[in-house]
DNA sequence: TCTATTTAATATAAAATTGTATTAATTCTG
DNA sequence: CAGAATTAATACAATTTTATATTAAATAGA
């Protein structure tokens, strides 16, 4: 599995505060009874992403969490850097520490180049691309359901 | 992390094969020593290879494993799909079941590109080519040790 | 046949990830 | 100020992954 589940939540969260606009603050108890997500768990995930700027909370009735940026400034990559970390595009392979072109492991170069594909295309893909797409074409961000509450 | 640590394991020690040749079978301990791998946890995962046909085992004295086919027909993506699976390469990004072309998420497409990438560079890699390349370039494939056993 | 060597199988434990529950702190509304 | 709504913090539990330990089975060789 290339990210985690904690990752996965949160890019379905992005995605769906990217939809919602910026207008407002959106509660976490929408969000995952929508998203079909536990509600504890997405408050936690949630949590990292407002540690890392990357959304802003408010406490209290009307309060909730909002992106601080429009979705068309924040990439995939900002969010799974926040929630999965820098290491997976920097680690070697084979898990040998300090793997580099220096340094190299036998699978150096071209998992160096698998890996910047990845982290480009989650570098040149933004919340807002993904969540007009999956407005205008109606596509699922959960199991059954799809963009209907934005 | 793409791959699973007992993946990552797998390969370190499908290369080790790979570098010491067919002509007999490899004691598992002294592999796990070389590679600095638990003993019996890395026996757990090759017994994972060997119940996939890609290792041959033999007990008792002068027993081991080996790869039942030369390095040069083994291509990562074998010892990959044998420990992690095949879901890696078929599941959804945001984890939603069924997703594909008939019911995509928003991410579908440019996951799908970015997930035949990572699966063609393990398909077009072959064991040999990287033990060859270890042992010729003294690469590591331990923290701190190379192929020098081979 | 006995013993040492080795993989196989099973059981257990430790650590990490995922998920749930409880309480505290903040803020709006009346 | 009281009470409800909401995020934050903390603690706990379940599950999965990683790791260790024990015993069983197979095999070679003396």
């Amino acid at each position: 599995m290339l990210l985690s589940k904690s990752c996965v939540y949160g890019l379905r969260a992005a995605l769906y505060l990217s939809a919602k606009g910026p207008k407002s603050f959106t509660p976490i108890r929408s969000m995952s009874d929508n998203l079909e997500i536990s509600f504890h768990f997405l408050t936690k995930i949630l949590q990292q992403l407002t540690a890392e700027g990357i959304l802003e909370s408010y406490k209290g009735p009307n309060g909730g969490v909002k992106l601080t940026q429009p979705g068309e400034k924040v990439t995939l990559l900002d969010i799974v850097r926040a929630i999965d970390g820098e290491a997976m595009f920097t680690e070697c392979a084979l898990g040998l520490p300090g793997c580099g072109v220096m340094k190299p492991c036998p699978m150096h170069d071209k998992w160096a180049e698998t890996r910047d594909g990845i982290k480009e295309m989650l570098e040149t893909t933004t919340l807002k691309e993904l969540s007009s797409k999956g407005k205008k074409l109606n596509l699922r961000i959960t199991a059954d359901g799809g963009f209907e509450w934005a």
